[in-house]
DNA sequence: CAGTATCCTTAGAGATACTG
DNA sequence: CAGTATCTCTAAGGATACTG
């Protein structure tokens, strides 16, 4: 009933490439390094909903340093999932946009995104578990006490 | 209908989370964070198929380095995504299993990969298209140097 | 406004050697 | 086998100052 059976089946596919260092072969790395960084997915994100210019999004994710959204910026529209628009007024302004592409992602991600919304109280549950709690099983096998 | 439309709605509810750099207060950040690393999904998609040990998982991904296999999986077992089962055997074994929480990641981490997977042909001509460089680098290995 | 350029500090991660 | 313990190096990324 659940569909995990099926994303089993379907992570099979994908197995033997997981080794595979070198990521031309391997799509999964090879995206996953690309939108797993620490600010892409929060621009798309911020995307989503409307087009935005470079200082909105700095308002939007203020901890973000310009260095890093303009790099982010770059590599996002570098591999199609953005665009960006300059309109040539003074003082000039861009905006930036979802291409079909970043669209694209929208769904996925929205479905990890509700996974970690729903999710995380007990991931934190779990890490707290995991920290307070004496260990039952050391991972060290340590002699007893 | 697309669920894309869906998907912009449901983003908009994270946004004003987004900013927080706190992410106490944005599990969106929080959990990405912790699975967007290089290896955690990785590691998920091995032991999706099934439960292994510690060496198996080293040679499924055989570029992961002991030390970063041993705190990828440690990281996880504290999240509660897996658990870890000593049997004390000599040598000693450790199976490695998904947990209830690491499973229901399943459903959509296969959203993302299938996305990856189809997409990333397009991905690869935007980047060549941005550098303006040769595109097509063929499916050949390489000559050794 | 929308970036560059530069410097500088950490965290991420490999290599290697050792252990129960 | 399944890890630890170091040691080291790199690159991710912040801070700051400058520019068209």
């Amino acid at each position: 009933m659940s569909t995990a059976q099926n994303a089993i089946e379907r992570f099979s596919r994908y197995q033997r490439q997981l080794g595979d260092a070198g990521s031309a072969h391997c799509a999964v790395r090879d995206v996953l390094d690309r939108i797993g960084d620490k600010w892409s997915m929060l621009m798309i994100m911020e995307l989503a909903t409307q087009s935005q210019r470079f200082s909105e999004l700095h308002r939007a994710v203020p901890d973000i340093s310009k260095r890093m959204l303009t790099q982010t910026l770059r590599d996002l529209e570098r591999d199609g999932l953005i665009t960006r628009h300059v309109f040539p007024t003074r003082p000039p302004g861009v905006e930036y946009r979802l291409a079909p592409l970043g669209q694209s992602l929208l769904d996925p991600m929205a479905a990890l995104i509700e996974w970690a919304d729903r999710r995380h109280s007990e991931i934190h549950a779990a890490r707290a578990r995991f920290d307070g709690a004496p260990p039952d099983i050391p991972h060290e096998m340590l002699s007893p006490a």
